[in-house]
DNA sequence: TAAAATAGTGGGTTGAGACCTATTATTGGG
DNA sequence: CCCAATAATAGGTCTCAACCCACTATTTTA
């Protein structure tokens, strides 16, 4: 087995870059099974977690281009997940609305998500993993406080 | 500030992706103003730590197409990080060695990339960047076990 | 009520990364 | 000595993600 270089294995930025592809990789091969990718999962999750979203919202919520949330929509109102409805006080808007299919769906694709995070994280006992889940959740928390809408 | 879908926060394999999105980011910003990306740091370590290499061994090593070391290794003799020489014993061969000027650029970005690190990991304190750092490697050592060359 | 701003949409571009094939030079086995 | 395998190389393809601009419909404002 060749050894990958020290010089790389040290820098836990390096790790984080390798292990959160191999994290990615994983779940983007079981959404494109569905023919999903990452931000159809995230937008079902945002739908579900905090009711119907105009476009517009969704694409603050997310940080995803306004014309890239209009392409995601129209690949989940294919399947049913999602309905779009024109908002009757301002015709300008869609809401946009998760189906009973729809949370049927982010389901099934959250629980083969934490399939894939067992696999992933085998070599950590439970307590190990909360351990990452916290770090990681506070590192991210960081990154979009001092990221996008920063000195707020 | 809207927050992001608890159903994802609560996926480790979620916050592994984000995190490492925003690690690949920032890493791929500061080689790009060298006019580089990861490969090129990836060869610069394997050749510095572990000495010259053919192309081929280059390509097993960190697991990237033989044809995209070509490209690679283009770029990084143009500014003379790297020497090519036919291997005299087989002249199919090409060794090739690291400079003293890809030492230099070697330093320079491993230095850049624990700049971005002391950023990324803020929030968390010494022990818990070790933490962190023995936990993600563990993860990827198994990454590496089980996955290209499983079953060894 | 005309002009400016906003929401959604369609149709692009760009860059990275992974991968694939054909070609040339060279080596080693039969 | 001929053939198969190997090393490097050139020149592609494909997908994903992240943008960006132009256009239409609608609402807000001055």
């Amino acid at each position: 087995m060749e050894a990958l270089p020290p010089s790389l294995l040290g820098l836990t930025t390096y790790l984080l870059s390798k292990t959160g592809k191999a994290a990615r990789g994983r779940l983007a091969a079981r959404l494109a099974a569905d023919g999903l990718r990452m931000w159809h999962m995230a937008v079902l999750a945002a739908l579900a977690d905090f009711g119907p979203h105009a476009q517009r919202d969704l694409s603050a919520r997310l940080g995803i281009d306004p014309s890239d949330v209009v392409k995601v929509l129209d690949e989940l109102s294919a399947p049913g997940f999602v309905d779009r409805a024109r908002d009757p006080a301002d015709r300008r808007r869609v809401t946009v609305t998760i189906t009973a299919g729809g949370r049927r769906e982010l389901t099934r694709l959250t629980q083969e998500a934490r399939a894939i995070q067992d696999e992933l994280l085998a070599p950590l006992d439970t307590a190990e993993r909360d351990q990452l889940h916290d770090l990681l959740t506070r590192i991210l928390v960081q990154q979009l406080l001092s990221g996008p809408g920063a000195g707020g």
